[in-house]
Formats: structure tokens, sequence, C-alpha cells
RNA sequence: GUCCCCGUCGUCCAGAGGCCCAGGACGCGGCCCUUUCAAGGCUGAAACACGGGUUCGAAUCCCGUCGGGGACGCCA
């Protein structure tokens, strides 16, 4: 991906996206890194990646992997952090830990906390603690309702307050924008800075991502993971486009559909809504079908082939006309595996629903072996003659053109729904199609 | 239980006192197109949680109620 230019006269935002890698990348999560990168690439600052993995128990570097993943599957390249190193590392805390001790150290011989069993405890002084939120505005916590928390455990390992705290302060992050869930977290960081005399960065808490039924987004409502929906058949940009709609807005305009460039430049902190925003999937479909659209030939079809499996190699000529029936048709990438079978194969089986539908009547199988030898001998085999030839038919043996449609697309992908069938024809070709017909003719005889 | 955040169509947003009998998008209904399913075009239904204030005037400000969410760990 290439660096952008710097802004020239913006004073250098730095933000972070600090995950724990205790689970895989969430859509919460990847909608948070994006707002942290958005807001970055925007003001042409640094946009850290952060390990949280103090808690050793629960995090392994099969997850840091996954989040990895997924920030590169979504396109949130990462200015320090994992891989790339930097000037403020390492970025992993477990690699930090000395950095905790000292602050934790310094906090006891300053009086500002104190030993207890073993960890130490933070002493929360009396009065109020406020800070500004740029998506909620002022919010303010009495003391005396936050309990004397601990910083570092007794095993020598920090706790989030503490670490993150130091972290940020040593990375010299300007912009802490985070989970609706860290309100209540974010008076003792704040008091944390304070007691480490550091000036406190700008707080943006952007609300929580819900299921259908309002409740948080958890497995039971389905995928909740970026790397779930790649399989899904999703395309990153159209997760991307979704995700910065979902609780937030550029405010003016009814623009929907925002390439990357656009977002960057559209991006505010204040255009964060400040209610809780369900995760709509039939959104989403909406945007990968418009983002499927976009892609070209070529792209598709290298997005598509990988999913086919073994050896489909056919001619561009033969990708262009298949994919210009499927387009409009797909609205994950997946479908189109599925839809692409009646071009590869002929039917497996043969619908029952379909068939009893539209093969039951008497004297079909008389009127499929006159379609057949039309199909067999009517040239130029392309869509206008087919057609002609198939109502000039139905006319002549009286009965509907539908009927004849019907029964060839069960004859052709042994299914109810198909593409356009004329068109769906000629890109099968004539030996194909009459083969078709003689499978089907030869079933019905058996039933 | 205590503290904090939030409350506009089913959903996501616009709206920062008169431009709003509230606008856009997804979804949904109808019509058109049509060989099925989509896509596309046109069109329709659909909301300011409630109650008090303040004001000439409130979706927009204040208070209360109710509702939803979050936090109260030697998890992050």
């Amino acid at each position: 991906m290439p660096r952008r230019t710097k802004l020239v006269g913006t004073m250098s935002v730095r933000l972070r996206f600090a995950p724990s890698p205790t689970g895989y990348l969430h859509v919460g999560g990847a909608r948070t890194a994006l707002f942290n990168w958005l807001y970055a690439r925007r003001h042409g600052g640094v946009f850290v990646l952060r390990i949280e993995d103090t808690d050793v128990a629960r995090s392994s570097d099969e997850m840091v992997g996954g989040i990895l993943e997924g920030l590169r599957w979504l396109g949130l390249d990462w200015d320090e952090g994992p891989e790339v190193d930097g000037p403020h590392g390492p970025y992993f805390q477990s690699a930090r830990l000395d950095k905790y001790r000292a602050a934790a150290e310094q906090l006891l011989a300053s009086g500002q906390a104190v030993r207890d069993e073993g960890a130490i405890r933070f002493t929360v002084p009396e009065g109020r603690t406020a800070f500004t939120d740029i998506v909620h505005g002022p919010i303010a916590f009495e003391n005396e309702h936050i309990e004397p928390f601990v910083i570092l455990r007794s095993d020598g390992h920090p706790t989030y307050h503490l670490s993150v705290v130091v972290d940020d302060i040593d990375m010299r992050i300007t912009h802490v924008v985070r989970g609706d869930d860290h309100i209540s977290n974010t008076p003792k960081q704040v008091l944390l800075y304070e007691a480490l005399g550091a000036p406190t960065p700008a707080f943006a808490h952007v609300p929580l991502i819900m299921g259908p039924d309002k409740k948080r987004l958890s497995k039971r409502h389905g995928a909740t993971s970026v790397t779930e929906y790649a399989k899904l058949g999703y395309l990153p940009d159209a997760m991307v486009n979704f995700l910065a709609l979902l609780g937030w807005s550029p405010g003016k305009g009814d623009q929907e559909i925002f390439s990357r460039d656009e977002l960057i430049a559209a991006f505010t902190l204040d255009g964060i809504s400040g209610g809780n925003a369900v995760f709509n999937t039939e959104k989403l479909d909406w945007f990968n079908h418009h983002y499927l659209q976009q892609l070209t030939d070529d792209a598709l079809r290298s997005a598509i082939e990988p999913l086919l499996g073994a050896g489909t190699p056919k001619d561009p000529a033969w990708w262009a006309g298949v994919l210009g029936l499927l387009r409009p048709r797909a609205k994950r990438l997946t479908e189109y595996v599925d839809q692409l079978q009646p071009f590869l194969r002929g039917p497996a089986e043969y619908d029952a629903a379909a068939v009893a539908k539209h093969l039951s009547a008497p004297g079909v199988v008389e009127h499929l072996t006159a379609l057949r030898g039309v199909y067999e001998a009517t040239g130029p085999f392309d869509e206008a003659t087919l057609e002609a030839a198939l109502r000039a038919l139905a006319e002549t043996r009286g009965v509907k053109a539908g009927t004849l449609i019907h029964a060839t697309r069960i004859a052709m992908t042994g299914r109810m729904v198909s593409p356009g069938l004329f068109e769906m024809l000629v890109l099968l070709g004539r030996p194909v199609v009459v083969e078709r017909m003689d499978g089907l003719i030869e079933f019905l005889g058996r039933g």
C-alpha cells in the first residue's frame, strides 16, 4: 500500500488500536480500528497497532495472527506496531513489563499508591474527575464512586488501566478512540495520567455494535469476526464502507457509497453518533452487491476461482459471458460458486419441486423431444434465433412459450431459477444444450 | 444495588429553536419490465419514547419518568 503524503501544516496526531489477543478481530474492534485509522490518515498522522497481551493466560500468538490478518484484509495498514516496529516499541505489552513496574514504583514512592497483599493499588484522591469526550461532551465522575484499583498484580504484571496509560503516554498517543464500554474506565485513567504528571489525550468513545435484538453482538448472532465475513464472500471495500457508516456520518449530503479516499477526506470524530448501532446484514449485502458490480471481470474471476476448487480453466470470453449473467444476481462471492455450477457441468439431479411444477403435464416428453430437434437444427445458435424458434414451436404445438422455457431451464440447470434462458443457452453451446435435453428426456422416460 | 452513556421510520443516519405536517439509505409493499430469480425504473407505507417546563415558536434547550446499553476484577 502506498504511503500517503503528510498534510503540510497539520499537527501530527497519533492514534492507536490496542486489541487484546484473546479473540479474533470482531466487527466492533474492526470498526474501532477503522475510525482510528481514518482519523490518522485524514490528518496525516500515525496509526499505531499495540497488542495488549498482559493477561498471559488468555493471550495467544495465534490470536495475534488472526487480528493482523483481519486488519490486513480490511486494508488498515499500521505505521508502528508488530512486524513494522517503530520508535516507541516494543509494541507488545508483554515486552514492556519493566515500564509498568517502574511507573507503579513511581506512584508508590510519591504516595499515590499503596501495597496491598503483594499487589500495588492506586489511591484515588478526593474530588471529582472530569474529561471532555469528543463524542459525548463533558463527562464527570465523583471520585467517591471509584474504588481504589489495582495497578500492578502480585505477579508483577500490570492491570489494564496502568498499561494503557503508561503506553499511551510513552507512545505519544494524542487521541484515544475506543469503545463506549470504556467510558467508566476513563476517570481512572485520567487520574493515572495526572498522577504520572502527563497530559491527557483527547478521548472519543464510540458506541457499541448490537445484534438485531439490541443485545451486544455475540456469537449467537452469527458471524462476528471479519475473517468469517471474508469467508462468507464479502469484499473488504464493502465491509469498510458499511462499518464506516455504522455510527458515523459525514453530516452533509445523501452519499452512501464512499471510496476509502472519500472516507478519509470526510472523516471527523465529532460525526460519530452517541447511540448504539445495530449491525444490519442486509445493508452490508447491499454494499457488497454494489462493490461486486464495480469489480472488473478479471478481478471478479480471480476472487471466485480459488473458491471453485480444482481446475476450471476457461477463456476470458467465457468468463465475461457468464459473469455478465451472474453479476446482477449475486450479493456475495460465494453465491457465484453456486450459480456458476450450471455453466460448469450438467445437473446432478433435477429439483423435485421444479419437476412437479413444470414437467408433470401430459405430453411434456413429446414437447421436449420436438424442442430438442429445434435446438439441434436451428441456426445460427444465437439468442434471437433460438427464442424465435422456441416461440414458433410453442405456437404450432399449442402450448405457452413459458412451458417450453421452464422445461428447458430444468434440463439445463436442474433448477427452477436461473439467469435468462436464451443467453444461457448461447453460452452453453449447441452440443451441451442438446446433450442436456437428452438427459432430461431420458430421466422423464424412466420416471 | 451504585455510577455512566444513549433514546428521530423495523434498521443505519440527516436534523445543532423557526427552512420539518421531519430528509436520505437498507429493508418492506405496489406498479413497470419479464421465461424463472435477480437487477433496473417509477411509486407507497413507515419515526421525533412519554410528561412537564423555557420560548412568540422545540425533534432540537432544561427537569422528571420510562426504556435500552455499559461499567463496577490482582480481564482487557
